[in-house]
DNA sequence: TATGAATGAGGTTTCATTCAT
DNA sequence: CATGAATGAAACCTCATTCAT
């Protein structure tokens, strides 16, 4: 019989290869780095360890390879470019923002923060990847920026260096996402608009 | 030289163990609960890792016991006491915690709050212990309740639930302890006004 | 497009074999019996390590077939038949061969010898393989020995028992041949001339 | 009870690390540098594998380790130190230093060749262990030109390069050790007097 | 016939736990 | 009570071998 043709493998292979991703996000997301083995992702992905290997080279590559294809293909990059077109207030557009990060808090979608907050506690981690990481949140930040500086001249939010409150916003709702999920799907409207009142006046 | 009595020898095996249980909280918050070594706690506490199997039965019991001595003598309780005692407002009493909670983040004293922070996100604790932690939770929320209800009262704080305020406003800040201490150390004051902001009235 | 008839369909399966047993063959001298990998014979086959597999049951079966296959094959037969009909003196035949022999060892005609080499500092080798591998020494001790008398007749060569000498001089050369090939590449003329003083008179 | 004292443990201590060393230096030159494992090497100095690791941080350090020691405590460097106070010919310094390696050729003494010379035809190995055993050569090297030229003065030894003579002739040695070692205990004697025949006049 | 995806045994290394002293 | 030597289970990773296509 003939081998596959390249497209038939590389479909295999791809296919593979996503499976796996996706189930080492959620296998760090859930256990941290160290304490992720691979043959826990081995079996969320349904597939055998050797078959990892097969496909990357360590568990460190797994581990880049996801975040990476987590950030290409992150929802919240789409979410964010919609967000910057919307026409709405800065207010509304940090509030959505807010519910949509609480909300997506137990997705796939938010593994990826889970993972890069883990990350930042962990030592040992080789420089690329934390440089990688890093810049992400720095991306977030220069994100929010503007739309801050907007908000403050039009009365919305409270002054101050626009980075630094940013940092601090952010900061506070990527500790808030790495804790209990299930917490905030309870009354989020409610909790959504105690935790903006932080940075908004009025 | 005479053997020491039955008294003494209690004594010595007491300031052992806490010897341990102290070395076992920092390392147990600095390393998660998997990740800590037994020999890391053993040199923390300045003796072989031998000895920790004397006083211990196990790793396990080396955590459940130092949670719980933790707990017993936590200085949070009588800082908590102390803060029921003064004669500020709500809203003082809220935010000195709020400073204590996150400016002791690095200290000794926070160590049970991270550790606290890794059980929930490990499998396989026993029941006993997260519903022990669980009431760790619970007695914050309870001590704080009356506070807020009075600062609602006076007019400080925002209406509503107060237990769920409460809640909500605990859950960030121990989510945001777990997150990087550095953080918070700069600009404390400015970033615990704006943290308050949540909750406050303005 | 009529099918390959019986005949061809063996030819294209003999090409197959050769082809695989001779990157075998390099593979294994260079690397020794358990530190070659399929995938790297295969690589150096410039087939599929898959297809390794539908030529050969194991790797030892490569290993075995692929030996055989250079015995019966190899050029070395058909130089010491030159050889021993050169109208030279035993001297210059065993010089010849000499250079032969150091000059090669980087050709593929040496793999053989370096294949054996490993074989016998290997554990777990079938003895069949082995019984036949030290056949291979023996033909070559019987080569020379007639070689040697002449030589010892001529006054040429060292007296005493021609098996002895001939074993002796094999066995070094075959050391020094698994040795770095490099270092005999440069002034090879000298070096031979100088290992050459050992059975030669003056 | 009380502890061992500090010098019951040093004597323990080193009497493991010799013991995992003397086992580890046979093991790699009979098996070599990668195809030695950690478990063989355990099971010949009869302990278990964990305790390897307890005394050497890697496979890597247990190879490093053990060439150390077993350039430090080779006799050859006493023989070699002999040697040169002694007051015989040049040439039979030589002769009695051939007969010294290849007898001690299945001894515990020349596993140390052994491993240097699997070592240099091994990929991958650290530079550091590279060029330590590079020196070790060196040192041999450096140990027998003054011999060489004496003997050549004194008209025994053969005249040319004395570097590339004791070159030549050290490589040839060690091409040999590696081989059977068996096949020079039968009439070692005459065998070492054609082997000499290289380099010496007469 | 040919490919490479998939598996799992086996090797290296770490570390909780036991135990002789 | 105290030490650290010793063990072995379990994790990472490699690679011979099988198998669907």
């Amino acid at each position: 019989m003939a081998p596959l043709n390249e497209e038939q493998l590389e479909n295999i292979r791809n296919e593979r290869k996503i499976q796996i991703m996706r189930a080492a996000l959620k296998t760090f997301a859930e256990n941290g780095i160290k304490l992720t083995k691979i043959s826990l992702i081995a079996k969320e992905a349904g597939i055998s360890h050797g078959l990892v290997y097969h496909y990357f080279k360590s568990k460190e590559e797994v581990l880049y390879e996801s975040l990476e294809w987590a950030m290409e293909l992150n929802e919240t990059h789409e979410y964010l470019n919609e967000l910057s077109k919307m026409s709405v207030s800065p207010l509304e557009k940090v509030r959505q923002f807010t519910k949509y990060a609480l909300s997506s808090s137990k997705s796939e979608n938010s593994h990826i923060f889970r993972v890069i907050q883990h990350l930042e506690n962990t030592d040992g981690i080789p420089s690329h990847i934390l440089d990688f990481t890093r810049n992400v949140g720095i991306m977030y930040v220069e994100f929010f920026i503007p739309i801050f500086i907007e908000g403050q001249e039009a009365g919305e939010f409270i002054q101050g260096d626009p980075e630094e409150i940013v940092g601090l916003f952010l900061t506070i709702i990527s500790g808030v996402m790495a804790d209990d999920p299930d917490f905030w799907h309870e009354n989020m409207d409610r909790k959504i608009e105690i935790f903006m009142r932080m940075i908004t006046t009025r």
